[in-house]
DNA sequence: CGTTAAGTTGAAGGCGCTCAACCGACGTGG
DNA sequence: CCACGTCGGTTGAGCGCCTTCAACTTAACG
């Protein structure tokens, strides 16, 4: 039962009864996965997505020096879509032990022209995108500590849009070190960075849990504005600048 | 005549007159702007797409403290697909003069519907995401020397493309400010990198042209490796690894 | 010839990387 | 029950890349 993804469709349209069962039915090959283990290669072209039940995964490249980048997480009812001649350099690794769902294209369509679920699934496809365009100012200009807040703050978000934030807390089931290769950052560094989010007591992290103990104060540390996560709907721009500024006009840093 | 999209389009499928026809004849809102005049904001919502026919553009976001960040670049013969609810603090900018053919959602799915230059368009969008990955990678992990030199085989290649590529040189009108809010990084930094390829001879950038003189050696100073931008179909990836190793069983940083 | 935008250069300082070593939890097998 | 191995987390010293914040030069354009 895809009850993650189901949660997080619902965020954005109303479901029938006959709707949700045709989620909790999908049918598909379920795989539960160790930590570590690969879901996809760049080779595999057998043309399956991923939907994650339990458990976290990434999408994974590596550099020419043998270093790892996480250009992506996979949370629980996260959907990673096939695409036909994807980077073959992007392979999709299980970053927990977990479990999930792979399905065919023909499956993936039925969701896709469905008149409800199909405009539900657009839209977490664009969501997708806007956190890969906000990971790139994260790391780019984002100091560590800042950093490492902002994704704490994203997974917070999206964990609760998949009903799986309780009392500001949940999982966090991934190793210090991919976190470091999520954020394109050091493991010493990024553990300096967590140790002193915890000791101003701004989360709490141990045992695989996450709290957010001060969430207004770590959002104005880390400059997050869940505006790219577009949580509902209804929450859509209306702030039309009166006047265009050219853009060179504009102020450079402070 | 948008002849550097044809050009891009006809890499990966074969043509028809009367293909060449319909894109020739492209309709749509021809606008011709100066660098830094806005082409679509954030609040904005005409639904229309960006067909570029000559000059760049960049996609842009803000960062709280008044930074700008490049998170793509949109050269000749490149199409920004429109999306519903999209980022909306993701705007189009002019950064050089040039002009640009706005299409209507009708036009698009003709496009997108038609059997040949359908799938040709799912490529160039699937190469766009590769080259957003690549540019996570690029800025997170690459030194600036590296950085700088990285995006500029990255251009070569894709002006080539666009058939804009003649004897290792094209234009690149962008400012230095543009390369380095795209590369996310400080100004005069990228102004050492820039003059230090050039004194040892890699390339040549002056009055807006940029000439590639040593292919090779910028290549491997990038780390640069163009399967992201999948020239062709025909170099599909074929390496199969035969083992796979689980992931935290790799060794890192050297 | 005046004005503005774009490119170039320099000094100083700190952030984050490198490269370790150590600790601590957990699971396993003797 | 304990010894041991492994994985993950923690900590520290030193250094170098890159930023910051200027000033200045050159180019573009009326």
């Amino acid at each position: 039962m895809p009850s993650a993804f189901l949660n997080k469709l619902e965020r954005w349209a109303d479901f029938s009864h006959a709707d949700r069962l045709l989620i909790a039915q999908l049918p598909g090959e379920a795989l539960t996965l160790q930590r570590g283990e690969q879901i996809l290669t760049g080779s595999d072209d057998t043309r399956r997505s991923i939907l994650m039940l339990d458990g976290w995964a990434g999408l994974c490249k590596d550099t020419p020096d043998g270093e790892r980048v996480i250009s992506e997480l996979l949370l629980p009812g996260d959907l990673h879509k096939y695409r036909r001649h994807r980077d073959p350099s992007l392979r999709a690794t299980m970053l927990s032990t977990g479990s999930l769902l792979l399905l065919s294209p023909a499956t993936v369509a039925i969701l896709a022209d469905h008149p409800v679920i199909g405009p539900a699934l657009e839209w977490l496809t664009t969501v997708q995108q806007s956190i890969h365009s906000e990971w790139l100012v994260n790391i780019g200009r984002n100091k560590v500590y800042a950093r490492v807040a902002h994704l704490l703050c994203e997974i917070a978000v999206r964990m609760n849009n998949a009903g799986l934030l309780e009392d500001e807390t949940c999982i966090l089931p991934l190793a210090q070190v991919d976190l470091a290769d999520a954020l394109s950052m050091t493991l010493p560094h990024l553990n300096i960075a967590l140790q002193r989010l915890r000791s101003e007591n701004l989360i709490r992290l141990d045992q695989k849990k996450l709290t957010i103990v001060d969430r207004l104060r770590l959002e104005a540390i880390a400059r997050f504005d869940d505006g790219y996560l577009m949580r509902w709907p209804t929450e859509l721009p209306d702030r039309r600048t009166t006047t265009l500024p050219r853009d060179h006009e504009r102020r450079r840093r402070g």
